[in-house]
DNA sequence: GACGCGACCAAGCGCGCGCTAGGTTGGGTC
DNA sequence: GACCCAACCTAGCGCGCGCTTGGTCGCGTC
């Protein structure tokens, strides 16, 4: 029961090309059809192999999703932590962080549909429990910004800042479900086309109420 | 292995207090689970029955997730179809629309969670193929608005209608995953706040620019 | 040419799943 | 009091799941 001493002797070796292979190809599958919906012989039949010889690379099925969550999550946190930190007009650092969210599109749009499609399931559970800590830093950092904004009265403060981080943040990874590489617009595009809408509004002319109107219905 | 005549004969009775009463039960157990994750033995103990008996009320956990969805879908669209057919300045109906999405949140919230976390996995079944057939309509209704407003000049035309749908869509139904009805803002106040940040935007001056960019980064 | 090792195969175990078939109960009806 | 029927129980079947164990193969190293 004590541990190994020898560094290789795990089921799970750490780096591997193959390695990296089968967990794209698992991204992929569990995108697609969901992680409780899809079979370690599916994973395995995909890459060609059997389905017993998967335990040579990886601990167990759930052991993949981990690895794929903590891929994402790590990148994109850090991603936002260095936008963020070089600082700026708050509204060219909401650009830049909105486009880099929608190029999660382009990057890795397999372990981004896994994440916003597992995440409110997977969250319960201590051994996913960072993913509470990685949202919750990106809340921080993106309402921060929000609010800086606010402040400086480039944005409108009548809305909870939480709440259009919410709204931007839903927005963007969702998108994930209709995006198609192959489609009319890159992410990069996307991008552009949200950042329009999100400051300056659908509506033309001063025709509407500035102000959020709170009469009952 | 003729056809009963008898028209209890059936395992799966068509209207009951307690079959209801059931299914509101798994639909908030999908809803927190997800389908895949869910058992019947779950459902069953929920409803206080062993899990046979609820083949007495339902003739399979699918057709449990088809009675959910078809009862949602149906009642939103034909929601959808008054409001559109009742016309109005774009305007005014675009914000009935996202008025009646959002009420979703207080009216069933279990179906829509359902609806939305299982929605791209189901609809590649022939028997959720109406799944399709329901958000096509749903994305005609509303892109039609949107593009009678650009026509009239009330709504920007210089990004394209469609993607504008499914930015709206997607924003407001995913709402349900963190909406909470003991939490700060009732569905009304929340669509109220969307429809304010929708038409006139989060910058305050004029100093962004209107239009796309669309320059290279 | 013996050895180590990463990659994979062969075979199958045990568990929990959706579901089934027949039986029991108790209130309602005539 | 005989009958009906919705509601639920009892008991368990068969399948497919995640995972395990021991073995095979081929390449690189000395």
């Amino acid at each position: 029961m004590s541990a190994a001493r020898q560094p290789g002797k795990s089921a799970a070796p750490l780096v591997s090309e193959r390695r990296d292979e089968i967990l794209a190809l698992a991204s992929k599958i569990f995108a697609d059809k969901g992680y409780a919906s899809t079979t370690v012989r599916e994973i395995a039949d995909a890459a060609g192999i059997l389905s017993g010889s998967l335990y040579h690379h990886f601990a167990s099925k759930e052991a993949m999703l981990d690895e794929i969550m903590h891929g994402f999550l790590d990148h994109i946190v850090e991603q936002y932590r260095g936008t963020v930190a070089a600082g700026g007009d708050p509204i060219d650092v909401l650009r830049a962080l909105i486009r880099e969210a929608f190029s999660s599109l382009g990057g890795n749009p397999a372990a981004l549909a896994v994440m916003i499609n597992e995440f409110n399931f997977l969250v319960q559970f201590p051994r996913f429990a960072y993913l509470r800590d990685g949202a919750e830093e990106t809340e921080r950092l993106w309402t921060g910004v929000i609010e800086a904004g606010m402040r400086t009265g480039v944005f409108r403060s009548d809305i909870d800042a939480r709440m259009i981080y919410r709204f931007m943040r839903d927005t963007i990874w969702i998108s994930v479900r209709w995006y198609r590489p192959e489609g009319k617009y890159s992410p990069e595009e996307i991008a552009d086309f949200y950042v329009a809408m999100l400051l300056d509004g659908l509506a033309t002319g001063g025709s509407t109420d500035q102000g959020v109107r709170r009469e009952q219905e």
